[in-house]
DNA sequence: GCAAGGTC
């Protein structure tokens, strides 16, 4: 009997472990639930489908668009029960509390600051009830929403909400970069976590556009409607980070052309007609804008006018089919060849796509993934009495073989279509004819031809002409809107000898650049990352609803009065509100917010916050402290312009970015170390400020200087006001805003033992090359940076670390020898004399004999001995950038030229090109 | 009454 029963414990227990691990009974009594969610209903169906292998089955959700699919599917290795539904994009919206929703009840500066909270508008409200009905029956979520930044954030929104409604949820991201079976099927299978980074990016971004949209519109509303009450009564105003660049765009195009100055040029043309086949040769100078020098071309042509054929060239050319049809190409080329508006093409496309004629319109993609059945896409085109002869002719000819771009947006394919019609009409029918006729076209091949080039040379001015002959039409066929031309040439051959019919001048005029059309204008918001290829129509069309542009002759977008008034405005106060750069550097922070290199409330602040620029300075080796007594609270957002200059900190750049007080450029190559050795370890934030600040420099690398004043940067970042807790007690932080670590040099060199800070991280590890000597060690270490100073060194008047290396350079120089002087590119100086007005007149000195663009900073008097410190007196400076020893006199003096009648800002050789 | 980004 107990045998008996032993054997059926052993046989349960058998049982019972090929159940396990069968996860028979795991699923029998816990079957997993996962709730998924794709960004859309058209997703949802799609990924349902390929996860099932069609076997999903489909139910109503609350909103009609968005419908539930259900399935069974391996997930981590069990088999689970899957729902799949939906959203429609973001599903909630992010809006002001309170009274700072109306315009009455707050002032537009309030907004910066005020709260906002996010909420589910009403239209969402029952995508919402989905999710929240089918999660609470789901252990586990699944966000299957598109791959990019928004999709991210749209997955944490739908987090937000089911967390709401069901506690313990198993939370996982399936990365996908395409809607088909193996895509899918691999995330399912490597599951991830959602990227907090990513979504975080996005909700600075709202928030930003939001506060920032929302005051500027409100501000300039008000203000102006108070001002003009006849014209703007009930007018908006708006302002927004991509209406503007765009407005900016038409304005400087407008601008480029009322600047334009209209130049005369004259050029020689040489015909050669027989038989009614007139040839022209183009001469290879183009053209001249002296009329004497081109009529003395002329008359040597003209004294022997004999032509000789030097080169007769024939080679193949071919004209290039279209590429798969993206959005932004969808929308230029139906404005160029349908003339029909982007806005409105967008909106056909859509209906198109709903009613399944073609692909998705929203698409970054122009190439065809490779298991697209192409061939039956171009079979479904076959019957069409104006194409179906061609799209046979493609199926007969070796099939479809498309021309393939390089960009893909992981998503969606190119626009295609996607089932046959002939029962559209009006601009829809021809959306639709565009988009077919791009496909068949795309998937032919390129047109062929044979140019011939004929060279030839008159008195020894050469000259060409060329032919074409067409040979093969190919996709020209279909692409209606294409046209090439063939081009006849007379037969020529190599060392002919002719006479040409005439040999003339022609006289022309340069012209301006055309206004911009519409296709222009979204080329120039794709180059500058204005907008997404899914709102470039929607911010061309808010600057014609607001007024702020008009088109001339239905094509040419010119600025209205309010337009241009706004921009001209916003320029007058330096406030570069329309050009492209303000967003484009939005979008850097919001980089740096995604690779966890920046803090959210980092960027909240720098661009939202008051526009303060207030910082305690000290100095070190009592450097301007005979000016400004340490420690100074200094303004360097331009209201103490002297206190600028002192630091040779460059007002214009710091002007330009005044909205984000993220940089500020140094000057003068000198002086791009000036602020971290100066300026004392001790860097604290005054009471004024709300941030601490980092100074960091450039120290070490080797710029250029005079090639780009902003490559000379010195960094002053504002960074968060929590961070400010974690500083340690030194204050000091490295360039990626990290505490500062307090290092002792191990080196077996003269600075064994001394002290200096370092980025916590390390430049190997992805941190910064931050590098600063500690106060104690300064005297004694080799320079704040790498050169070692001399005892007279320490007690010079310089307020700069490269000052000081000069000095060294000049001691260990020879004595006034050009050939044993040497400059910083180690090259023998030239001696130069002081020729400007004032003590040093008549002076000479050595300076760098490179041309002023590539030209070092090196300066010497050529009548001190190389042991004495810097220039005592104001210096003359050999270039642009040298000679802050001067300042002791407080003589001021230009930073570049070192005249002392002007100042940098003025000055002609450091704005050349303006000036 | 405002932005820009998703999508229907």
């Amino acid at each position: 009997m107990l045998q008996c029963l032993e054997k059926l414990n052993s046989r349960l227990n058998r049982t019972l472990c090929f159940l396990v691990n069968k996860q028979i009974f795991v699923n029998k009594y816990s079957t997993m639930k996962y709730l998924n969610v794709a960004e859309k209903n058209d997703a949802a169906k799609n990924i349902a489908s390929h996860l099932s292998k069609g076997t999903s089955t489909g139910r109503k959700g609350l909103s009609k668009y968005n419908k539930i699919y259900q399935f069974k599917a391996n997930v981590m290795g069990q088999d689970c029960e899957m729902v799949m539904t939906s959203v429609s994009g973001h599903l909630l919206a992010l809006e002001f509390s309170g009274t700072y929703r109306t315009w009455q009840t707050c002032s537009p500066l309030s907004l910066f600051d005020a709260p906002v909270f996010k909420y589910c508008p009403e239209n969402y409200q029952k995508i919402k009830m989905t999710l929240e009905r089918e999660v609470r029956s789901c252990q586990g979520l699944i966000i299957w929403t598109d791959c990019d930044r928004e999709g991210e954030n749209i997955g944490f929104e739908i987090i937000d909400v089911c967390k709401a409604a069901r506690t313990n949820l198993k939370i996982y991201r399936a990365k996908f970069s395409e809607i088909t079976l193996v895509s899918v099927n691999r995330a399912l299978q490597n599951l991830e976590e959602p990227n907090k980074n990513t979504s975080n990016a996005v909700d600075v971004r709202q928030e930003l556009d939001l506060r920032i949209g929302a005051a500027f519109t409100r501000f300039q509303t008000l203000r102006l409607q108070k001002v003009f009450p006849s014209k703007l009564t009930d007018t908006i105003v708006s302002y927004g980070s991509c209406q503007f660049p765009t407005l900016g765009f038409v304005v400087e195009r407008y601008r480029a052309i009322e600047n334009f100055i209209v130049e005369t040029f004259w050029k020689l043309k040489v015909n050669h007609t027989i038989e009614n086949l007139s040839v022209e040769f183009a001469w290879e100078r183009f053209r001249l804008f002296d009329e004497y020098a081109c009529k003395i071309f002329h008359d040597i042509c003209t004294e022997n006018p004999l032509a000789r054929v030097l080169e007769v060239k024939t080679k193949p050319k071919s004209k290039w089919r279209p590429l798969p049809l993206e959005t932004v190409e969808l929308e230029k080329q139906a404005s160029r060849k349908l003339k029909i508006h982007a806005k409105e093409t967008m909106q056909l496309a859509e209906k198109l796509y709903t009613q399944g004629f073609i692909s998705y319109p929203r698409t970054e993609t122009n190439e065809f993934p490779k298991e697209m059945n192409l061939a039956q896409l171009v079979g479904q085109q076959t019957g069409d009495p104006n194409w179906g002869t061609f799209a046979q002719k493609i199926l007969d000819n070796g099939g479809p073989t498309p021309r393939q771009g390089k960009k893909s947006d992981k998503a969606h394919p190119p626009i295609h279509p996607t089932k046959y019609t002939n029962n559209l009409s009006g601009n829809e029918k021809r959306l639709y004819e565009f988009i077919v006729r791009s496909f068949l076209a795309c998937c032919s091949k390129d047109a062929q031809g044979q140019e011939t080039i004929v060279n030839i040379d008159i008195g020894r001015e050469k000259f060409s002409a060329n032919g074409l002959v067409i040979t093969e039409l190919n996709y020209l066929e279909v692409y209606i809107y294409e046209k090439w031309s063939s081009k006849e040439i007379h037969v020529y051959q190599e060392g002919q000898i002719f006479s040409p019919t005439s040999i003339d001048i022609v006289s022309g005029t340069t012209s301006p650049p055309s206004l911009l059309t519409e296709a222009d204008l979204i080329s120039l918001m794709e180059k500058h990352g204005i907008g997404t290829d899914a709102t470039h129509a929607e911010h061309i069309e808010k600057i014609k609803s607001r007024s702020y542009v008009a088109l001339a002759d239905e094509k040419y977008f010119v600025p209205g009065v309010l337009g241009m008034g706004l921009v001209e405005g916003y320029d007058a106060m330096g406030l570069e509100m329309s050009k492209p750069h303000l967003r484009a550097q939005l979008e850097s922070d919001l980089k740096e917010i995604i690779e966890g290199r920046k803090q959210p409330e980092a960027v909240l602040s720098e661009q939202c916050g008051p526009d303060y620029k207030m910082m305690k300075f000290e100095w070190r080796n009592n450097s301007i402290s005979h000016i400004y007594a340490p420690p100074y609270t200094g303004c360097i957002g331009g209201c103490d312009r002297t206190f600028l200059e002192y630091l040779n900190i460059n007002i214009n750049s710091v002007i330009k970015t005044s909205g984000s007080s993220a940089q500020v450029t140094s000057s003068n190559t000198s002086s791009r170390t000036d602020i971290s050795v100066p300026i004392q370890n001790h860097i604290i934030p005054s009471n004024a400020l709300r941030n601490p600040i980092e100074i960091g420099s450039n120290r070490g690398r080797d710029i250029p200087a005079q090639r780009n004043n902003a490559m000379n940067t010195t960094n002053i970042r504002m960074n968060s006001a929590s961070n400010a807790a974690n500083l340690d007690d030194n204050h000091v932080v490295c360039r990626c805003s990290k505490p500062a670590i307090l290092l002792t040099s191990k080196k077996q060199n003269q600075n064994f033992g001394q002290k200096f800070y370092k980025c916590p991280v390390g430049k190997e590890n992805g941190g910064c090359d931050f590098f600063l000597w500690a106060p104690e060690s300064v005297n004694n270490a080799q320079s704040a940076f790498e050169t070692p100073p001399s005892s007279s060194e320490q007690t010079t008047f310089n307020t700069t670390g490269v000052a000081r290396r000069d000095a060294n350079r000049n001691r260990n120089t020879g004595s006034g020898n050009t050939d044993d002087v040497k400059c910083d590119c180690r090259l023998p100086c030239k001696k130069l004399t002081v020729h400007k007005e004032g003590p040093n007149k008549g002076r000479q000195f050595y300076g760098c004999a490179k041309d002023l663009s590539s030209k070092c900073n090196f300066f010497k008097w050529a009548d001190e001995s190389g042991s004495r410190p810097g220039p005592a007196r104001p210096a003359p400076v050999s270039s642009r950038g040298g000679g802050r020893a001067s300042r002791r006199g407080a003589v001021r003096h230009c930073s570049f030229c070192g005249s002392t009648e002007h100042d940098f800002r003025t000055c002609s050789i450091r704005r050349p090109s303006t000036d």
